[in-house]
This record gives C-alpha cells, sequence and structure tokens, in this order.
RNA sequence: GCGGGCGUAGUAUAGAGGUAAUACGUGAGCUUCCCAAGCUUGAAUCGAGGGUUCGAUUCCCUCCGCCCGCACCA
C-alpha cells in the first residue's frame, strides 16, 4: 500500500469523503437533489466559516486602507442595468435542430444571395478572416446550381443576432449548409429572476445578485461619507451571488448559488495601476499559500487584451491545479473607472472624492480581486487529502491548516472505564471548549480515535492518561502530521494550542 | 441544451423476474496504560413516478440526480 499524494487525489474520493463526514451534501437530498446546489453538513459549514473568517481577517481587520459592508441580495433593478447584467450577462445563442450544434448568434454571419434584383437563397459562414471569401464562393455555387444568369450583386454578411424572422428558415446551417434548421437566436440570461411584493407583473420583477461588486460601487458615497477612508481605500464584502449556469459541473466548483468574497480597491485616477494591479495578485497568491495551498499548484493566466471587455485593462486569474485540470480561483480585475461612471450616469448622481490637496473631485479607477469560498473550500480539500500509512495501516487524513479545520483539537481520556480518567479529561475539555471548537471522545480504542480525527483534518489530539491523574498532571499532545506526541503541563498545552492554531 | 455511461445501507461494492447481501463505518455493551485490535448486540439500502406481469429493485417509459465528452462560462 503506497501513500497517495494529494496530487493524485481524485473527484470520487473527495465527494465520498465530504458526504461520509459531513462536509458537503447534494441540495434537498431526500428529494432527488437540485442540479447546481449543494448543503454544506457540520464539518463543512465550519470549514468554510473558518475561510471567510480567515479573508476578512486578513482583507479588512488586519488592513487600514479597507472597509466592509453587508448589502441585501436582492437590489433595485436598475443596478443590473447600469451594470449591464440585464442587457449583456450573456450573449444570445443558435442551435442547429440537426446537427445539434450551438453557435453563437454574434459569430454566425449571413447574407441574402441576390442575382439580377432577385433573392435566390441565404449563404451563412462562421466569424473568420476568411468569411468574406467564402461566403462568396458559396454565393457563386449556388447560383450555378439553380442556373441563375445575370449579375450577382455584392455579398454584405452581417451576424445572426440581425436576421429577421421570417429569415430564420431561409438561413442555411453552416453544419449542413441546408435551411431550416437553425433556431432564433435566444437568450441564456444567467440572472435569476424574482418579484419584489405580491403582485407578480413585470414592475415587480427584481434579480438575485449576480455578484457581490455592485454593491460596493452603489455604496460608494456612503461609505466615503462615514468613514473617513483616504484614497487608496478598499470595500470589501462577503456574501452569497447566484447564476442560473447552463451547466454547473464539477462539485461546488461551478454551482448556481455560491459565495463570494470580493474587493473594490480605489485609486486616484491618476495613479500607476499596473503597479496596483500587481501588488494585488501577490497578496491574494500569498494569502492562499498562507492558509495551505501550496504554491507549486497555483498559476496565473493573463486574459488575452483582444477577448478583454471593454472597460477592462487587464484581468490576470490566480489558477489552481484541481483534480479536473488548472481552472480559476481567483480573479484579479483591473476596471478602471468603468462602474462609477456607469451608476453616476444611471443614477444622476455625483460618485466622486473630493481631494484635499489639489481641492478637486476625482472619480477612482478600481482594482478587483474577487474570489469564491466554495473553489476555496474545494482547492483547500483538494491540497490537504492524503492517504498515508501509519504502523501498517492506511490512514486518510486532511492535512488542513490549523486555522482553518473544523475541529482544533480532540480531547480523550485513554480509557473509558475508570472514573478518574473522564471526569479530568472532561474537565480539560471543557476549559479548552471555551477558547476553540474541540471535540470530546471517548468511544472506542484510542488508535481509532485519532485516525477519525485525521480523517476530518483536526491537527491536535491531546489525551488523559494514568499519568496525568497519578503524577503530575500532564497530558499528551498529539500531532496530526507526524502522528508524534509531547507531554505537556495543562498550561504549556494552552500556550502551545494558540502559538500554533491562533499564532499568537 | 445535445450525445454516451450510471443510480442497491453513511461509504465502497455484490446480486437475482418470486420477501436483498458483504466489507468498512456507525449505535449500545464488555475489554483495553497511546495509533482503525478483539468479543457480544443493534440500526440502516434497491433515486422518484408510471406501465407490463399473479408478482418488478430486476424488463419498458417518463422525470430527477451523478459522471464523461461537446457547446457554454458577461
Amino acid at each position: 500500500m503506497s501513500p497517495l499524494a494529494s496530487s493524485n487525489v481524485t473527484m470520487d474520493m473527495l465527494v465520498s469523503l465530504c458526504k461520509r463526514r459531513g462536509f458537503v451534501f447534494p441540495s434537498s437530498e431526500i428529494y432527488g437533489g437540485l442540479n447546481g446546489f449543494f448543503d454544506y453538513g457540520p464539518l463543512g459549514s465550519e470549514l468554510r466559516r473558518n475561510i471567510r473568517n480567515a479573508w476578512w481577517e486578513d482583507m479588512v481587520h488586519r488592513r487600514d486602507d479597507i472597509v466592509g459592508i453587508d448589502c441585501s441580495i436582492i437590489s433595485h433593478p436598475k443596478v443590473w442595468e447600469a451594470s449591464g447584467h440585464v442587457g449583456g450577462f450573456s450573449d444570445p445563442m443558435v442551435d442547429c435542430k440537426e446537427s445539434k450544434q450551438r453557435y453563437r448568434a454574434d459569430q454566425l454571419f449571413f447574407a441574402p444571395v441576390v442575382v439580377a434584383g432577385e433573392k435566390i437563397g441565404y449563404v451563412s459562414v462562421l466569424e473568420d478572416a476568411k468569411m468574406q471569401t467564402e461566403a462568396e464562393e458559396q454565393a457563386n455555387s449556388l447560383k450555378r446550381k439553380l442556373a441563375k444568369q445575370g449579375a450577382l450583386e455584392p455579398i454584405v454578411l452581417q451576424d445572426y443576432t440581425n436576421a429577421k424572422p421570417d429569415e430564420y428558415a431561409l438561413i442555411p446551417s453552416p453544419a449542413t449548409g441546408k435551411p431550416g434548421s437553425l433556431t432564433a437566436p435566444r437568450d441564456f440570461n444567467l440572472m435569476f429572476e424574482t418579484h419584489v411584493g405580491a403582485m407578480r407583473d413585470e414592475s415587480a420583477v427584481a434579480y438575485l445578485r449576480p455578484e457581490t461588486a455592485q454593491g460596493m460601487f452603489f455604496n460608494f458615497k456612503n461609505v466615503v461619507d462615514t468613514t473617513r477612508v483616504k484614497l487608496p481605500f478598499g470595500i470589501a464584502q462577503i456574501g452569497r451571488s447566484f447564476r442560473n449556469e447552463i451547466t454547473p459541473r464539477n462539485f461546488v466548483f461551478r454551482s448556481r448559488e455560491f459565495e463570494q468574497m470580493e474587493m473594490e480597491y480605489f485609486i486616484h485616477p491618476t495613479a500607476d495601476w499596473q503597479k496596483e494591479h500587481r501588488a494585488w495578485i501577490d497578496w491574494c497568491k500569498n494569502w492562499l499559500v498562507s492558509i495551505g495551498l501550496p504554491a507549486a499548484r497555483l498559476s496565473e493566466y493573463d486574459h488575452p487584451k483582444a477577448k478583454l471587455a471593454f472597460y477592462s485593462r487587464g484581468t490576470t486569474d490566480i489558477m489552481f491545479e484541481y483534480p479536473f485540470g488548472v481552472q480559476e480561483l481567483w480573479g484579479i480585475a483591473a476596471r478602471g473607472d468603468y462602474d462609477l461612471q456607469q451608476h453616476i450616469k444611471f443614477s444622476g448622481k455625483a460618485l466622486d472624492y473630493f481631494e484635499e490637496a489639489t481641492k478637486s473631485k476625482v472619480v477612482p479607477h478600481v482594482i478587483e480581486p474577487a474570489v469564491g469560498v466554495d473553489r476555496i473550500f474545494l482547492a483547500v480539500l483538494c491540497s490537504a487529502y492524503y492517504e498515508d500509512v501509519v504502523e501498517g495501516e492506511k490512514r486518510t487524513v486532511l492535512r488542513l491548516h490549523p486555522r482553518l479545520a473544523p475541529v482544533k483539537c480532540g480531547v480523550f481520556p485513554l480509557v473509558k472505564n475508570k472514573p478518574e480518567l473522564l471526569a479530568h479529561a472532561e474537565a480539560l475539555y471543557k476549559r479548552l471548549r471555551r477558547k476553540w471548537n474541540v471535540f470530546w471522545d471517548v468511544s472506542g480504542a484510542i488508535g481509532r480515535r485519532y485516525r477519525r480525527m485525521d480523517e476530518i483534518g483536526t491537527p491536535f489530539c491531546v489525551t488523559v492518561d494514568f499519568d496525568t491523574i497519578e503524577k503530575d498532571g500532564s497530558v499528551t499532545l498529539r500531532d496530526r502530521d507526524t502522528t508524534q506526541q509531547v507531554r505537556l503541563s495543562e498550561d504549556e498545552l494552552v500556550a502551545e494550542l494558540s502559538r500554533r492554531i491562533d499564532g499568537v
């Protein structure tokens, strides 16, 4: 039996462990589950909470320049018009019913073929450098096939979003070359809709937020007016967001309800945004390493300039090597002043910052690091999962960072049929419980109890044995990763746990 | 949304048109002076609905969910 490194863990192994130990359950499972939603169990909710708290402490509490907010999930519908989510959250798609191919409507081009003033049919091509030539060849071939005489008029390509409803059936599918199989362009709007108030008419439509970021923008003035922040400064938020994904995949990696941790860092319009952007990429990477992700599994991906949204100056994703591939974990975007300007335009309110030094008003630019709690949760589990061998027996162990571990310490009496041992251990348990989430266990042999703690990532176990009650009151502290033990007095134990769990 | 595969205790798996099983885990008890030991004993399973049949967990259909590929992922 060879040890299994975390880099070889499979999703099946993780999903099974999550279910078996109460980290993650399929949502509303007794009704068959619901695609794209998950419920976090007792251990999973502790782990998520610890991730959120670690981020909040490091991002907000331990910095002077960042403040936190907590916005409602549903906001005024105009927010999503200003942000562009209502209009262009997703591109319209076209399906070919015959070939089962799907195209983005703005990448599928068509043109009528007109010969001597008579429309004889249509041609279609996919967006391409040579598409004009291809379309002309198709038109000529159509003209020959139908044996039409006369001058072929110039082929004017337009994209499929401009097609009129009566043209859908006439435009040939690029896959089959035959008309009649293309659907109308269909919107895939990824926002969940709901209605505010009891009347379910159009005027009551509202949306569950697809990102938390807009809250920082439309509360910009409130924060500036109430907190005495000075540029550069940031506003941070943790909260649920919702996207009606076409295909949720890969466990909690892409789900329809997820939790974001976003921060908008406002900088002076003339500041060196590239330097700030780089600094935030480094901050995020360092933070991930600090909570236990191996640097070797992290990488950076710069979005190519040509693919950037028009308002974005540059976006870099911190990627993580998941079992299903290298995927986006944390996106750090330089967004200029686009978002504030949009809200200025749509709300008619001034969202600016008065600069004392120059006695002038400026609209700041922004750097946005945005990460999903659930993606970190998954990356943490992927990195922590190991199988090794202890005294000839296979052991499953989660090497979670003590800061993230759901349970910090197990507390055991060595045996359960000696009342003095039990009483002493229980008193210690109650003492530790005031400070940390600790776990009491008397059932089974001591080795079994250690293994149970290993599997859920508990970094420490304390055992009260006969030396404790017969000699000096010292207890043993066992380390999860090495399985080594040291004897400590209770005060030494508390100091050691504080040092290793809280870093103080 | 399309195509393929799959769905049996908490987990991993076996099984057959005639009342469902193994291992681990788990509850209770005994034992035990430090790494899943042993013994006793208990709980727990055929994803949902419909059809065929004397009888369906098994065959058929629909739905739901999971996995893989395609497409998609502002």
